[in-house]
DNA sequence: ATTATCTATAGATCTATAGATAATGC
DNA sequence: ATTATCTATAGATCTATAGATAATGC
C-alpha cells in the first residue's frame, strides 16, 4: 500500500511498452475511465478488451492483472452512477422536516444533475442491453431501491396521499421514466447548460406527479 | 415473382436443412423478425449472423442471399418503427381544423401506442449505441423530422405561441424525451395495458408542454 | 523476492465468400 | 436453366492463460 503517494516517481514492475503522460490515476482507474468512454460511445459488446487496454495505455493482457474482464468494469461503473443518487434519496426520505414536494423536487433535480453532469454520458450506461443480465443484479437492486424512494416521496405529497396503488405506480413510473429518459434528451443536445436543464426537468417531474 | 401466393406448397431451390412449420413469412421477413427479437433482447453487436440465421431457420451463409448483413436488418427495423409516427405527424400538421393541443395529444398518444405496441420492444431499438453511427443516417433524418413536428405543434398551442426559441426547444426536448423514454417505462412493466398507459403519457406530455 | 508489466499464443468465435447441390420450370 | 439453399472454409478477430522480463525492495 501507499503507492499512490509519490510525485509520480519510481515504480515497481516492468515499465509499460508505451510511455504516456502520467494521468495520476491508478491503473485500475485508468481502465475504468477507458471503459466509461468506450462503453458509452460504442457500447459494451462492441468494445474489445484490446480497445480498453489500449485506451488505458497498457497491453491487452495486462488488463487481467487488475480486473477479471469487461463485466467487472461495467458492474462497477453502473453502481457508481446510481449510488450517489441513492445516498441522497435515503437522506431525503429521513428528513421529515421538509415538505415532500420540496424533497421530491430536490431528488429529481440532483438526479438529473448527476446523470448528465459527468464527462461521458455515464448515466446512459444502463441503456445498454447487456445490463439486463442477471450478472448486474447488484445494480438492479440499488436502482430498485432508488425507484422506491421516488414512490414514497410521491405518496407523501398532498396530491399523492389520495392515490390508489395502481395510480401511484403509474405516476412513479412516469416520473422515474422522465428522469432516466433525461439521458436521451441530454444526448441530443449535450451543450445545454445542465443546471438550468435539471431545474426544468424537476419542474416537469412535479407536474407529472400531479403536485 | 408470385411465389407468395400458394398454399405453402412446392418451392423452388434446395430445401432447408432444418424443417420447421411454415411461418407464412418470406425468408427476408423471417430474418427481420429474428433481428427484431434478438437485437431488442441481446443488442446489436452481441447478436451474431449465426444466431440470426438460426432463429430464422436457415444456415448462417444463406442469410447473405437476402441481406448484405446485420446492418441492413437494423436499418430497416429502425425506419419501420419511426415511419408510421411520421406519417401521422404530417397528417396532423396539415389538419388546421383541429386545435393544436388536441393534435399534440393525439400524436403523443399514438406514438406511445406504436412504440409500446409491438411484440418485441421494437421502439427500444434506437437506444442501441450502434444506432448513433452515420450508417443509420436515414433513420436519423426521419426521426429529426418527427421531432420537428412535435416542435411545430407545441409552438402552435396557445401556451406555445409566447415562448422564446430556447424555451420552445427545451419544452420540445422534454416532451420528445418523455415519449421516447416511455420505452424504458414500458420495459420495466411490460404487462401494463398499453392503451391506458398511452393516454396517461399523453396527458403528462401536455402538462410538460405547459398546455 | 516481489511486482507490474510484457510477448506469445491456443482456442473460440465471427463474417463473408466460393462453390456444390437439390429442388422446380420449361 | 434457374433458384434457394447447403457445406466448407479463409481470414480476421477476440478472450484468457502461460510464461518471460525489467523494474524496485531488502
Amino acid at each position: 500500500m501507499g503507492s499512490a503517494g509519490g510525485t509520480g516517481g519510481r515504480k515497481v514492475g516492468r515499465p509499460r511498452a508505451e510511455h504516456r503522460p502520467d494521468t495520476g490515476l491508478s491503473p485500475r482507474d485508468e481502465l475504468l475511465a477507458a471503459a466509461a468512454e468506450l462503453f458509452t460511445t460504442h457500447g459494451y459488446a462492441a468494445t474489445s478488451t484490446r480497445a480498453l487496454a489500449d485506451r488505458a495505455g497498457m497491453r491487452q493482457a495486462s488488463m487481467y492483472h487488475y480486473v477479471s474482464g469487461k463485466e467487472e468494469l461495467l458492474a462497477e461503473l453502473l453502481e457508481s452512477t446510481v449510488t450517489p443518487s441513492l445516498t441522497l434519496a435515503r437522506r431525503l426520505l429521513a428528513d421529515d422536516a421538509t415538505p415532500a414536494e420540496d424533497r421530491l423536487w430536490e431528488l429529481c433535480r440532483t438526479d438529473v444533475q448527476l446523470l448528465c453532469g459527468g464527462p461521458h454520458n455515464l448515466g446512459g450506461l444502463y441503456l445498454l442491453p447487456e445490463v439486463r443480465t442477471e450478472r448486474f443484479a447488484g445494480f438492479h437492486a440499488v436502482r430498485a431501491e432508488l425507484k422506491d424512494a421516488y414512490r414514497q416521496l410521491i405518496a407523501a405529497t398532498a396530491a399523492g396521499a389520495a392515490l390508489a396503488k395502481s395510480e401511484l405506480d403509474l405516476r412513479t413510473d412516469l416520473v422515474f421514466g422522465l428522469i432516466e429518459g433525461v439521458i436521451l434528451v441530454h444526448r441530443s443536445d449535450p451543450d445545454r447548460p445542465v443546471s438550468a436543464f435539471a431545474d426544468a426537468t424537476a419542474d416537469a417531474a412535479l407536474r407529472i406527479a400531479g403536485v
